[in-house]
RNA sequence: GCAUGGAUGGCGGAGUGGUCAAACGCACCAGACUGUAAAUCUGGCGGCUUUAUGCCUACGGGGGUUCGAGUCCCUCUCCAUGCA
């Protein structure tokens, strides 16, 4: 079964199965937008909470936006910042998150000075940004997550979702609204989740709470206790996953659109994701053995510099830390990444 | 020739009588990373042993003092600086 929907945004259509790379503050790291689209990127996936600290609001808007700043002219998705509510704070338990029924409060991790995060804040800025797909604020919780604070959360989430919804209404509403699953580890409470945001009048609808450190056998039960229930003909993201293997096991279980920051950040770590069009593997670049290896990064790159460098000069470009090593690594993973679909989608 | 100060692991550099196979850097080897506080973080890094609170060899060479020496003494070699 080869799902495939279309999705329209003022910057274009979509065809899933897609996966987006990752420009959290307005850039893949080490990547111009040309080479996005010499990579066959067709949207970007960037971030609130990073894009509000800065450049800042009052800049984006003079700059028409983030597309009108980056210069990239197709579909932007923005994560709401639920994300960072977890990973600054929950998940280190360091005083810089204070969650209410009303939103967040966070001390960012820069100047450490104080901002409040509501939903309708979250859109209002994403609406400064100009995303063409805005996510609501969320609460991410974390792994392991008792069945109580599970719930608290996805209470918030769901309250949060409806009030994003009352605020879309309300205001210029020309994008896309999705919302997302919560309820942890928990069957009752992710189908509970899933039912209760599917009766809003969501664009899409994402999976998050997965990817945040549990086993890959707990996020594909998850997926199958929440796929189900969503409607078939509304794109489904699951957010933050993953492997290659793992997000072709998704598509196969009904997920639409994926991001992740592995292809991206592990490309600067020198970790190398390579796939023949069939399986995929995974070499550290950095390992000796590839120091007299002068076979290509890889002989069936869309891009010249990578079927004409070698192995052991990418190496040496790490060892001697020449930043052309952390833009062909991450060419060589995007590459990877943005074909994963290609054989299935046509 | 005299005087003074040095000589420590691949390199730099701690250490002045025991808890030193030797801090900390660097280099090197390996690992981690899943809605990016991440060009980051973790581990290893004399030899042997599967492991170890294990054994062996080690702080320029040789000799000595001491229960015990990288650390104290004598001597040799080399280096640096100063004076002849």
């Amino acid at each position: 079964m080869n799902r495939s929907l279309s999705i329209t945004t003022k910057h274009g259509l979509l065809k899933t199965p897609f996966f987006m790379p990752i420009a959290t503050q307005g850039a893949v790291k080490s990547l111009t937008v040309a080479d996005l689209k010499r990579l066959g990127a067709t949207i970007v996936l960037s971030n609130t909470y990073h894009l509000y600290l800065r450049p800042g609001e009052k800049l984006l808007n003079s700059a028409k936006g983030l597309h009108g700043f980056m210069k990239w002219d197709g579909p932007i998705l923005t994560d709401s910042g639920g994300y960072q509510v977890f990973s600054l704070g929950a998940k280190n338990n360091n005083g810089l998150v204070k969650l209410t029924d009303d939103g967040v409060e966070f001390k960012d991790h820069l100047r450490g000075g104080k901002h409040f995060f509501t939903p309708e804040r979250a859109l209002e800025i994403q609406s400064a940004i100009g995303s063409d797909i805005r996510m609501v604020l969320d609460i991410c919780s974390e792994y392991p997550c008792t069945e109580e604070k599970a719930r608290e959360d996805m209470e918030r989430t769901l309250a949060w979702a409806e009030r994003s919804i009352e605020y879309k209404k309300k205001n210029d509403g020309d994008y896309l609204l999705f919302a997302i699953v919560q309820g942890g580890m928990h069957q009752s409470l992710r189908e509970e989740c899933a039912r209760r945001l599917v009766e809003m009048p969501f664009d899409g609808y994402a999976i998050g709470g997965v990817s945040v450190g549990e086993p890959w056998e707990e996020a594909r039960k998850v997926l199958d206790w929440v796929v189900p229930l969503l409607p078939e003909n509304k794109p489904r993201y699951l957010m933050g996953v993953g492997k290659p293997e793992q997000m072709q096991e998704a598509y196969r279980k009904g997920i639409d659109m994926f991001d992740c920051v592995i292809p991206t950040r592990e490309a600067r770590h020198a970790k190398l994701y390579t796939t023949d069009g069939t399986t995929y593997g995974e070499i550290n670049i950095l390992n000796e053995k590839y120091s007299t290896d002068f076979s290509v990064i890889n002989p069936n790159s869309k891009l010249e510099e990578l079927q004409t460098y070698t192995k052991a000069y990418l190496r040496h470009l790490f060892i001697v830390k020449e930043p052309l090593a952390l833009r062909l690594a991450t060419l060589h993973n995007l590459e990877t990444y943005l074909t994963l679909f290609s054989s299935n989608s046509s």
